[in-house]
Order: C-alpha cells, then sequence, then structure tokens
DNA sequence: TGAATTGTTATCGT
DNA sequence: AACGATAACAATTC
C-alpha cells in the first residue's frame, strides 16, 4: 500500500534510468487503468522525451518535453519494475512505457486499483491534491486555518487527498499517535498547540520513512525497513511506546486505525 | 470465506 | 444549499 515515503522512493529509484529517454511504445491490458484511453495514451506519449519525474502526493509524474505529463497512481498493489531487453515477464504486468534499446518501464499491479493517466500539464497532474507536506508551502499556520474551518474527524481528514496529500493509513496513525491527538477527535476544536504538534509529526514521520524506504508489510512492496519503527500501525494490542498500555484498534470509515487510548486522548485537557 | 486495502463517486442526513 | 458522514465499488490475496 504505497503511500508518499513508498512512491518518492519509487521515483528516485527510477529517476536516473528515465530521464532524458524517449519513449517508443505503450502497451496495457486493462483499459480501466488506463486515461482517458490506452490508444489516446499512446498517441500522446509515443516520440515524447521524458524530461523529468517527480512526484505530487501519491503521484509519480512523468513530465514530456512537450509539457503534457503521463501520472501513475500505484493504488494499493501497484508496483514499478525495469525491463532490459525482451522476455522475462512479471507477474501482474499491466502496462508497458517501451524506451530504446528494449528498456521498459513495466507497470505491475496485482488488483488492479492503479491508473495511468495522461493530462496536458503540470497542474492537471496535481488536480484536487491538497498541501504537499514535506513542501515549504506547508505551513503549521495554513494547515491550522484548513483544520479548523471544517468540522471532520481527523483521521478521515488526513486521509483525504485534497487537505495533505500523499498520507495513507499507516502514516496518519503514526502522525496523530506522535502529535498525540486522538484519531476521532473533531478538527475545529484543535488548537494552534496541537496543530503544531500534528505539522511537525506529519513532517517526521514521512521523513523517517523515507530514509528508511517506506514500509514493507506483504508482497505488494518489498525492500523497506521503516515497518520495525512503526510506534503503533498493526500494533493492536501491543504496548504503547510511550506509556505500555495496550494499543487499540477500531474502525474509522471503514478503515483500521490504531492508537492510545491513553498517550492520544479525546478531550483537548493533556 | 470474509476481511483488508485506496481513492472516487453516489447517496443519505443534518 | 452546503457540508459531513457513510456506503459501494473496483480486484486480489491470505
Amino acid at each position: 500500500m504505497p503511500e508518499l515515503p513508498e512512491v518518492q522512493t519509487t521515483v528516485d529509484k527510477f529517476k536516473r534510468r528515465l530521464t532524458g529517454r524517449r519513449i517508443r511504445g505503450f502497451k496495457a491490458s486493462w483499459p480501466r487503468q488506463v486515461s482517458p484511453s490506452i490508444a489516446q495514451v499512446r498517441r500522446a506519449v509515443v516520440g515524447r522525451k521524458i524530461r523529468r519525474l517527480s512526484r505530487r502526493g501519491k503521484r509519480i509524474i512523468l513530465q514530456l518535453d512537450n509539457g503534457s505529463c503521463l501520472t501513475i497512481h500505484l493504488g494499493m498493489s501497484g508496483r514499478l519494475e525495469w525491463g532490459t531487453g525482451p522476455g522475462e515477464v512479471p507477474s501482474h504486468l499491466r502496462a508497458e512505457i517501451l524506451l530504446d534499446k528494449n528498456f521498459r518501464l513495466l507497470f505491475c499491479d496485482a488488483r488492479k486499483f492503479g491508473k495511468i493517466k495522461h493530462v496536458a500539464n503540470l497542474e492537471q497532474a496535481a488536480e484536487n491534491l491538497g498541501f504537499e507536506p514535506l513542501d515549504q508551502t506547508f505551513s503549521a499556520d495554513a494547515l491550522y486555518r484548513t483544520l479548523t474551518s471544517r468540522a471532520r474527524q481527523l483521521k478521515p481528514l488526513l486521509l483525504d487527498q485534497s487537505v495533505v496529500a500523499g498520507l495513507g493509513n499507516i502514516y496518519v496513525d503514526e502522525s496523530l499517535f506522535r502529535a498525540r491527538l486522538h484519531p476521532l477527535m473533531s478538527s475545529n476544536r484543535l488548537t494552534r498547540e496541537q496543530v503544531k504538534r500534528l505539522h511537525a509529526a506529519i513532517r517526521a514521520v514521512l521523513r523517517r520513512a523515507i530514509q528508511l524506504s517506506g514500509t514493507s508489510f506483504d508482497w505488494a512492496y518489498p525492500g523497506g525497513r521503516m515497518q520495525t519503527r512503526l510506534r503503533v500501525y498493526g500494533r493492536k494490542g501491543q504496548p504503547c511506546p510511550r506509556c505500555r498500555r495496550p494499543i487499540r484498534r477500531i474502525l474509522v470509515g471503514q478503515r483500521s486505525t490504531h492508537f492510545c487510548p491513553v498517550c492520544q486522548p479525546k478531550s483537548s485537557r493533556k
């Protein structure tokens, strides 16, 4: 379940291999995953050079030499692989970007929740996305204004990509724990101090996760080392690293949510 | 077998 | 009407 750190790790891994290369072909086997359509994407990208590879939220962005962009969203089970020469076909291969010298960028995705989309420019590639959490423009002040201008439970609010882009289930739980905030707390009841903590927590958690190449829980994403450093996610019943009381798991908006009821009280008193 | 997973969209309630 | 919460959905693995 790639979130921002896993996507960033992927971008870093492929940056050098893709930058400056010319696209010679595009193939995809599941039309649903490609927009506007496989044929239109092929028409748009073939012959173009990849100017640069970047990330916005959980989206991987291939900026092309005519200003248009190909965005790749890994969904929950997507991954990119590097193909050299013809031959071996990795499991769950869904799309291929063919390059010169038989190099290929392979998009594999067991559950087919990932998306490949061609858009006219960089602005559209970032459409509907909120703050970029590791960016300079993401300030505690701006977050305070956004959170207190509405009344939503913190957990679903932070999962909303149009508010903060890139957070998923794992890093929202970890951020709320670090900030000592209850996942069901209403966003409009946050104090400036609490938002400051949350802002710092989000950035610290994401930075650490990127340092460790993300979290590897299952077959879908190998290579990360963050899974041993998680404080609450996936640790139901285990002692809280802060107070040693058991971590609790609840459902919030159909999503599993992990927190320490002692260290993350619902009331604003601390 | 059912639970789990993400992001989008539709629908219901206040 | 606007907003927030909830459900359904896509597909697969364990």
